[in-house]
RNA sequence: GCUGAUGUAGCUCAGUCGGUAGAGCACUUCCUUGGUAAGGAAGAGGUCAUCGGUUCAAGUCCGAUCAUCAGCUCCA
């Protein structure tokens, strides 16, 4: 080769920190890696050349954008968690002779594959599955890329590797494409985009999490799969720090917190589903339902009480009873001494109770909006697979409330409820919030009421009205209600599970519905448009995942007992009792700890009790007339006189900080 | 609803081969009167989820039901 022909070979290859490199050729991503340093060529797992992911050792043919991925990247995790899936795959077929493979992708937090096998999976198996998946790591097999024309691929996965799911894939999904592309790894073979490990050994330690079902294609019509779920790393130590993430996440579910706290109760003898508020866990409830009437009154809203069962007939109009029969309890059905039949339902939305409020006088455009709101507690027939403690409840509590506003009005109201939504999200301390716009999905029509020109409408309205608020949204197709889109705000629980909390609607159907009017200006009779929000969305929803959010350190203003008096010996017990009742007479919710016990003890459960302030008082304060405060989680913070105190704590609640 | 797992004291859990129930914490009483995360002793606490079956005998084996957990499907 000539000297002109190396130079017309070379490439020039940018990297993220702008740099500019020159590189034989058909250079891989390794050799660059390798150019840069040692340590990043062995965390290389993939490269992505012009944005797009590509194989560590996928030659480099033009000049191009690189971008090394490692583990420390979620494209790197995807990857790496993406091969471990085949991994597994390649253990359980060595273990498991004869198990067919359906789909074994990554997630957000490791990988699953689904399995149709002989074999039943049991939780020791997966001890051994790991040991093998390890094993598999410590072979060193390369995973090749291998492109193949999509009849050579069905012909392989026929004959060869004898995998009906990955055949149905070819012959359904991929019908459309020419060439697909296999990832071999030892004697395992994998339909597979890529990318992958350059190499098995870069698995250095698995868990193997769980066994559980799923459908073939998520069709509960298709036969079901044994599906297994793992997360992997490329060294133990990750692997220890992950561990410790899950159990720090245990330690915060709202269950076990809520039991422990005694916040709520969950019994069969009430009902699977049916959270019942204990004392302390009311009290949080109470203070955030508290916290939304204010700051509702000082946005215009105006509170309504409906009854919590329905006739059946309301709910056929709205149309919500075609749509969920199957979600809700079954109607309560009555005769009356005429022997006329009818039908109720114990509410599952609140919407057409206050659509028969806007209707039952005549609105003129001067009153619009109108803003009802209500706490209405609503029960739907959850499946039994779903309930789920607070978060997931068969009866609960919407902060619920119906904007009846003109066309005009419209987008203005909707950017007041985002702000709504944003001011309690900011004041409980949620600052992950994910917003989704769920927007309709044309290809499904029939999911939905209305006209195209309505969805059109509504749709663009709340586009505008997001990116007037300067919101970070990203697009749902699919996850509309059947009357409009929605905005919704998403926030994960201790185990990272998503849920939606508050959510504001629009609705141009249910008016229809209705027959909802106003009289416009030019006197005649106009269609009200509906925005139905809820900031909290479900009491029980949102105090679960806050309960998980504070690990049960709730702010002052929320905790069910905000101080604890404790005295010393019981030589005090007088002076304490005296500080006891200015608390309490200060309309702080304090208790008084007077057990034979060493302040020790006292400390110790107080802080287990998740109780905010310590009021500590020996025969030091009595003399002095004053009070130590210990705080929860922050220790001694030195004394104070009662007034002080009292003046310090009353700030602090009615800042709600 | 589906697949799998689990259910023993208020809580967390042990209970071997089928032989009649155990610990720690919490609770009650007594002793101890103390200075910022567990003082000591004693006591009480159970229809082993429920119902049925096998067996001389069932917490233990089998079946059904209920509930819970993980995931799937669904979510106004």
């Amino acid at each position: 080769m000539s000297d002109i022909q190396e130079k017309k070979a070379a490439i020039a290859i940018t990297l993220p920190d702008g740099t500019v490199r020159t590189f034989p050729c058909g250079s891989t991503g390794f050799d660059i890696a390798l150019s840069i340093g040692r340590r990043l060529a062995e965390d290389a797992l993939a490269v992505t050349v012009n944005g797009k992911a590509a194989d560590l050792y996928a030659p480099v043919a033009s000049d191009a954008q690189l971008e090394i991925i490692t583990f420390d990247t979620p494209l790197g995790r995807d990857i790496f968690w993406h091969s471990a899936s085949h991994i597994m795959a390649q253990a359980i077929e060595e273990l498991y002779p004869g198990s067919k493979f359906g789909a074994g992708p990554a997630t957000e937090q490791g990988f699953y594959y689904d399995i149709a096998s002989e074999h039943r999976f049991r939780e020791e198996d997966l001890r051994l599955i790991e040991q093998k998946m390890l094993e598999i790591g410590k072979r060193n097999s390369t995973l090749r890329r291998e492109e193949m024309s999509r009849t050579d691929a069905i012909a392989y996965f026929k004959n060869v590797r004898n995998d009906p799911y990955k055949v149905e894939i070819l012959e359904t999904t991929l019908k459309d494409v020419d060439t697909v592309s296999i990832y071999h790894q030892g004697d395992f073979a994998d339909l597979c985009t890529g990318p992958h490990l350059p190499s098995t050994s870069k698995l250095k330690a698995v868990l193997l999490l769980n066994i559980s079902s799923s459908y073939w294609r998520g069709d509960s019509s298709r036969e079901n799969m044994q599906r297994i779920y793992g997360i992997a790393f490329p060294s133990d130590k990750l692997l220890k720090e992950h561990i410790a993430r899950l159990e720090e996440a245990k330690r915060r579910d709202h269950r076990k917190l809520g039991t422990e706290l005694e916040l709520f109760m969950l019994s069969p003898e009430i009902g699977s589903g049916l959270p019942v508020w204990l004392p302390k866990g009311a009290i949080i409830r109470s203070e955030l339902e508290t916290f939304l009437k204010e700051e509702q009154r000082k946005r215009g809203y105006l509170p309504v009480y409906t009854p919590h069962i329905g006739n059946i007939e309301l709910y056929k109009r709205s149309g919500h009873y075609p749509y969920y029969s199957d979600s809700q309890f079954p109607p309560l059905t009555y005769h009356d001494e005429d022997g006329k039949q009818e039908q109720y339902l114990l509410k599952p939305m609140n919407c057409p109770h206050h659509h028969l409020i806007y209707s039952s006088k005549l609105r003129s455009y001067r009153d619009l909006p109108i803003r009802l709101t209500e706490f209405g507690t609503v029960y739907r027939h959850e499946q039994s697979g779903e309930l789920n403690g607070l978060v997931r409840a068969r009866g609960f509590t919407q902060d619920d409330s119906h904007i009846y506003c003109t066309p005009d009005q419209l987008v203005d109201e909707i950017c007041n409820a985002i702000d709504l939504t944003q001011f309690v999200f900011g004041t409980l301390g949620f600052s992950e919030v994910q917003t989704r716009l769920s927007m309709h999905d044309p290809a499904n029509q029939q999911k939905y009421g209305g006209t195209a020109e309505i969805w059109e409408q509504a749709e663009k309205d709340v586009r505008e009205a997001a990116d007037r608020m300067g919101i970070d949204y990203f697009i749902g197709i699919g996850e509309a209600s059947f009357y409009g889109p929605k905005i919704d705000f998403i926030v994960r629980d201790a185990l990272g599970r998503k849920w939606q909390l508050g959510t504001v609607q629009v609705d141009y159907v249910m008016p229809e519905r209705f027959d909802l009017s106003y009289i416009g200006s030019d006197g005649q009779k106009h269609r009200p448009v509906v925005i139905h929000r809820a900031p909290f969305g479900s009491m029980e929803r949102f105090i679960g995942v806050l309960i998980e959010h504070t690990a049960g350190n709730f702010p002052l203003w929320l905790a069910p007992v905000q101080a604890v008096v404790l005295p010393i010996a019981e030589e005090v017990h007088d002076y304490a009792k005296t500080i006891h009742a200015a608390l309490i007479a200060a309309g702080i919710r304090a208790e008084i700890d007077t057990r034979n016990e060493k302040i020790g003890r006292k400390i110790r459960e107080a802080e287990i009790g998740k109780i905010p302030c310590m009021i500590i008082v020996g025969q030091k304060e009595r003399d002095s007339g004053e009070i130590s405060l210990r705080r929860h989680r922050s220790g001694d913070m030195g004394s104070f006189t009662v007034p002080g105190l009292i003046d310090i704590l009353k700030k602090e609640i009615s800042e709600r900080t």
